[in-house]
DNA sequence: TTACTAATTATGGAGACCTTCAAAAGTAAC
DNA sequence: GTTACTTTTGAAGGTCTCCATAATTAGTAA
């Protein structure tokens, strides 16, 4: 619990304060050697010590000083956030998706390639690959350039980033990704299961930016939890956490059919497609479709009744396909958690699409790289992909 | 998520050195300056300088030299863990509990006082006063000693430290304890429901010690749950977490009325203490009995169930008064648990007995003072008494 | 009494930080 | 074009904290 940093010599202070430059200089534009030793609390002249030593290690650039400035113009540095990528992957049922994206975080390439429903493994493991390849050869990157990845997939995952246990592509059960996606870049490779990936990203760019605990449901032809607890994202001991609607009681196994028994779609209409069909006609009023979506959301809403009262958390996302219905679910979804709970959260529909879950792939990418690059303990090592 | 500690001047360096030793030596016997030396990294003659300034300060006092070693006998030093105290008081149905731990979590003294069940508030507020001071007696202290206390209580408590919503007491609710206990003793008087105080403590010194995710089980006139995540615990967005009993569908509301429908006890037995008779009676392999004890279990386990689903923990402690019966009752818990759930958790019962809550209390007066008094960003002041 | 052992004390040196002040490199006004 | 003003840069001197090493001290064992 109290993870003690041990104490050192003089080194080690010059470390922690390389450190507080480098986090006061990420993200953010060039600045001067007198804002950073504002904004670190260190003197100038030991600011200009801390940031040449950084510089000359790779992770600062001087740019050009800003022009028509009052006094002598100031030297100006940016942090390197070029130094080094990162790459989020989510393999889904129709589209893999690679993002591409510097050590800030920015996404600076993203490629989408649709692949078919019905693909086996090597099909889709190949589609990988190919995603893989252009993404990197778009942004000029080789996979050495690459110092950490995470791959987001549906099912179960286990720590070492073996799929266990995949329902709905059972021919996915018992892949290796990480170890496939690990011959085609460099660093660490993680990998995680999609609706926690899409959890993480609400917290990151999406509408849960400030909430400490918050519970995502993701609703579409799967049904998927992500929970943040403490601003973190939660797996559990065996990373089995989340999966209440394994519960018999609450019987999120049948919470779809409610949508499949829908007449009201066109005659070969497919199964997975008759959702769109019931939340339109909900949307115009049709009084079946109505008491269809609302069975549904009454559904939806015992697990996650169980999961808000269990961790009360600030904050309900709604996301996945069917958030896009939002206007016809939130309601219903809403009225049946009032019924259940103590005190109620916040339920709130997610903004980021059907990119959610490759960007939450590149922030825990980001945040592994935080943990081993810029770590209290460790401090900031030079600019190179960090050992595997 | 980043929680920044700002670098700073030689001084910060100092501080942490500081801390490093008092980490070193907290909870442990008289050391000298060579074992400091080697545990804590540093090179000797710098230990002695931040001993010998620990030391000035008051936070460390130097012992009698161990006798009878080959060469020349080497100074010794402890942790002064008696600079400071702090109390954890439990207020419970049928007893008061007062305790009073040093700095290093040695419980020195130990009150227990009886009060009616029936006790109307002003009573049982009235008994609480006097057990601390009791207990304060009898430590030789006074109020502005306590460097901190935690109070637990059964019911809602606020962040602010009061209590909310008592089901058990309903005159209980709306009582300011932060308040009335702050009038007794010096420091910060922190609130928290009973459970999570059962909880924490058996991550302490409990069966849970060195379990990160743990669901603790409050089985007993009352049920309740504590939740331990990422070695934390949970609270909630608005304390409100673990309240999985009141989901309609998992009827925690309902579990008790299974024992009180027993009728193999004598004629007139208070309802509150049919539970023990149905135990016994199922212990001396009574069918009935048995069948009455297997649907409690069955009701526990929906909720546990819920809870282990949601957060899949390595561990679910059964305690309160019921889990002096675990012979029976652990069973048919585990294997309602067993049916519902992707990854069984070990299941195992509390050790600590009814001195868990009071015990928990003492753990988190003593958490809150590590994060005011030992924290990396703070450093170790001097030895007095935090502001409240 | 003498040898051995391990802690203490003293010394010198290096690294990182701070404050202060003079010099430099621009803009703005005349 | 010169002068005044503004702000950054660069250099000097000082303090603090740490480290390594060597000389001294206070015990035990033979």
């Amino acid at each position: 619990m109290t993870e003690q940093l041990a104490g050192g010599d003089l080194s080690r202070l010059r470390q922690l304060n390389a450190l507080a430059v480098v986090h006061v200089l990420r993200g953010r534009p060039a600045l001067t050697l007198t804002e950073l030793s504002r904004d670190t609390g260190l003197s100038r002249p030991s600011t200009e010590d801390v940031v040449l030593q950084l510089q000359s290690q790779g992770w600062l650039e001087e740019v050009q000083p800003a022009p028509g400035v009052m006094g002598r113009p100031a030297r100006r540095y940016r942090f390197r956030s070029d130094a080094g990528w990162v790459l989020g992957v989510d393999i889904g049922g129709h589209t893999i998706r690679v993002l591409a994206a510097d050590l800030d975080g920015e996404v600076r390439h993203t490629v989408r390639t649709p692949v078919a429903i019905t693909a086996g493994r090597a099909e889709r493991l190949g589609a990988v690959d190919a995603a893989v390849a252009e993404c990197l050869a778009a942004a000029g990157l080789t996979g050495a350039d690459i110092w950490a990845a995470t791959v987001g997939t549906s099912g179960l995952v286990d720590a070492a980033g073996r799929v266990v246990l995949s329902v709905a592509f059972p021919e996915w059960t018992g892949v290796h990704l990480a170890q496939h996606v690990g011959r085609l870049v460099g660093g660490t490779v993680l990998v995680e299961n999609d609706s926690r990936l899409a959890a993480l990203a609400e917290t990151w760019r999406g509408v849960a930016r400030y909430a400490q605990h918050v519970v995502y449901l993701l609703a579409g032809l799967r049904t998927g939890t992500g929970l943040i607890i403490d601003g973190r994202l939660h797996r559990g001991f065996a990373q089995a956490a989340g999966e209440i609607g394994a519960l018999p009681e609450l019987g999120w196994i049948r919470a779809q059919e409610h949508l499949r028994t829908w007449t009201g779609a066109p005659a070969g209409t497919d199964p997975d497609d008759l959702a769109g069909y019931v939340f339109a006609s909900a949307r115009e009023g049709d009084r079946k479709a109505v008491a269809v979506v609302r069975r549904y959301a009454k559904e939806l809403a015992l697990g996650a009744s169980a999961l808000v009262l269990a961790l009360d958390p600030q904050l309900v996302v709604l996301g996945g396909g069917f958030s896009r219905s939002a206007d016809v679910l939130l309601d219903p979804l809403r009225r049946e958690i009032e019924k259940r709970c103590v005190r109620i959260p916040e339920i709130v529909t997610s903004t980021l699409g059907d990119e959610a879950v490759a960007l939450g792939a590149v922030k825990l990418s980001l945040d592994h790289l935080q943990e081993h690059l810029f770590d209290v303990r460790t401090g900031v090592a030079a600019p190179v992909r960090p050992a595997r």
